[in-house]
DNA sequence: CAATTGACGCCCA
DNA sequence: TTGGGCGCCAATT
């Protein structure tokens, strides 16, 4: 079982463009499931993004704990799971600050993409 | 091959 | 303001 460094689990193009996308959200700052899919390049294909996103392994380099939903919170998964306590942890490490409801201020945290790296 | 399932977002009561 | 419902469509079973 060699822990591959590539996304072997890939199989389609949409998630390749989607991992692209969220590889490129800076830390300390966060970008919604529907701005990642606009990006991406797949306009409707928001549930795409989350669908994607699940498919993420721990040892991948994708910094998936800077996507959260529309309200600036983090998404619930299907049942309680550790990897959203992770998340939050995570991005409080890297200075992001949640409000009383546990909402991020996406007015001041929300990654903009202004001119793209090349 | 057909049905079900989502780490969502938007609309409307 | 808040909650419920529906649309999206690839992936999975």
């Amino acid at each position: 079982m060699g822990p591959p460094d590539t996304l072997n689990m890939t199989k389609s193009n949409c998630y390749q463009e989607i991992f692209s996308v969220v590889s490129r959200i800076p830390k300390g700052r966060v970008a919604t499931y529907g701005q990642v899919a606009l990006l991406a390049g797949l306009p409707r294909k928001v549930r795409l993004v989350g669908y994607a996103l699940s498919a993420v392994r721990n040892y991948l380099p994708i910094p998936w704990h800077r996507v959260v939903n529309a309200k600036g919170q983090i998404s619930s998964r299907f049942e309680e799971s550790p990897a959203e306590e992770l998340q939050r942890l995570r991005l409080e490490d890297e200075g992001v600050i949640f409000d009383a409801r546990d909402c991020i201020p996406l007015i001041h945290y929300q990654w903009h993409p202004e001119q793209k790296q090349r």
